[in-house]
DNA sequence: GATGAATGAGAATTCATTCAT
DNA sequence: TATGAATGAATTCTCATTCAT
């Protein structure tokens, strides 16, 4: 693509670009280059949309974050009112370590590297307020937080095993939680 | 220190350090060089001893988790036999999120590397279930390995948030979930 | 500024920006990017108004130039016809080298540019001759000549040395060379 | 050169390959890139001796001022005790702005370099003290210093119109400053 | 005329790692 | 055993410049 070319969506791919990145490399693999390689665009495209790291990093969490509420919105969408809570919850855990574990590390990793960069603090903030705030829909607060708590912690631990948690192991958990 | 002098304890030492460096720059800061000049060591006495940088991450997390037990250990000395544990694992949250919160995020940096280090998952594996341990010598297992979820959420999430935990709210989680 | 609107002085301001960010950066410094900050314009303005980085340079340099040239004439201005130029001569660096530190090293900065761009040279010679000729008409065609010369060697030694002059310092040279 | 053979002049032809680069391309070029073709040596050896482009411009500096401590020397050799100053001198400068304005001009840009780095100031202010303490060795002391000044101006505005000074103009000046 | 997206080139740096000493 | 010089590979970032709009 030639110079003076516009290419509207540009931005939005490598941002999409950065996520895949992040899945293959890590956040610390998570370069201009890197971004630039695997959207198909040239390395001066990228500083020139995202000039530091930290854009970059920014911008692919904001991806992410939108794949997460359409994937809880998702989950939501086949709860009934009167589902049972531990068990439906269960089955999330049970699909992100499982079949979805690529992309729960994705979004962990990015959810963690607010940890060393105050500026991705809202937003990883608001990322694990989603789930508290659907859970809460379904059951009291306290339980929706206890739960929300117990999901990272779960999720977390499985995806740092290695192996997908069980399905017994986590409706026993969150029952025990919600109290039932 | 010139050659030949015989320096028994430089191995330990360069762990220790790089624990310093994570602390300062992150996991990713972690280079033979900087753990080098923490340790007040010569560049070539960290490869010699830590052939990649992946072996001096390793030794970072060994030295880490004794932090962590060490740490346990002297928890649950302060703790009656029949104490309320809600409200004392309240305390050690609001502990590491607060006064040793720095100490806490390179805990949890270090614990989350495993995520793309497969050969560090034993190591976090165990570093996780030494928590479940203490606290099943306090209560039934399902309830500790609970309570050791939510404690892993309540700390990573405040961490990210940065401000240290409130001990009412902790204290209300965890007595949820203990069912008290 | 919306397309189509005409702004007739914005060349100007943008010459007059690039003085700033020599001040600020140095001729090294000197780039569309920094000018257009400046001068509060897009990019593209700088680039189209000054096709090169040499432009922009030039019109840095020539603004600088009417700056100087107003500056000696206004000296002259608080001369009197039987001044006693060795000592007003000796205000004259002494106040470049004090108060005015910051514009004369631009200016130097800028005078020196010509020693590398054989385009500049015609520029930075009449910088030169401006002295020379306002000294003219105070004393004979060759102690101007010499003065020149001395203000220029003891206006870029201060400089560089970062201390202001001494009065009675740069007066005893000037009057060794007016041969009073 | 594999990894492991030692080259112990390897620093000192950097350094004398830096001073090459700034006459090819002035204070501006002087890189790590270039001085490491200069030098031709690998460009990670240059960042390895010179870990920044301030340590690099030091180093060219340095040795620029040992060149011109050796070319002052040569000259004063040849000067009897009873010399004619002001016609000698102009001998120096004539030869500075004619048949070695090549290495005049290298060792003004890095003169001058001082101009916007602190660090250099020390080094550009022994430089230009040579000059004053090797012509108070023939001349009074307040001589010295204005012969020095009407030197740098002379030699910075020949160097810069980039005709070589004529014999009859700078004699006459020195002349007239001399005050013989 | 005015703009800013686009891009290739190159900058300073940092580093893991190797290996002669 | 211990060291640090050496080096290639990468990284972030900055820019001049071009050119469709």
């Amino acid at each position: 693509m030639p110079k003076g070319v516009v290419d509207p969506d540009r931005r939005d791919r490598i941002a999409r670009a950065a996520i895949e990145v992040v899945a293959t490399a890590g956040v610390d693999g998570l370069t201009h280059r890197a971004a630039a390689e695997a959207a198909g665009v040239p390395l001066g495209s990228t500083t020139y949309h995202f000039s530091s790291r930290e854009d970059l990093l920014e911008a692919a969490i904001e991806k992410a974050k939108l794949d997460w509420d359409a994937f809880l919105a998702e989950w939501e969408t086949g709860i009934d009112r009167d589902a049972d809570l531990p068990r439906t919850l269960a089955g999330l855990v049970v699909e992100m370590t499982g079949p979805k574990r690529e992309q729960a590390v994705v979004e962990y990793e990015l959810y963690v590297a607010a940890l060393r960069r105050p500026g991705l603090q809202a937003l990883s903030d608001a990322w694990d307020e989603a789930l508290t705030l659907t859970l809460a829909r379904h059951t009291d607060a306290l339980t929706a937080d206890a739960l929300t708590l117990a999901v990272d912690g779960l999720l977390l631990r499985s995806l740092i095993r290695g192996v997908p948690l069980r399905m017994d192991e986590a409706e026993a958990i969150f029952r025990r939680i919600a109290g039932d």
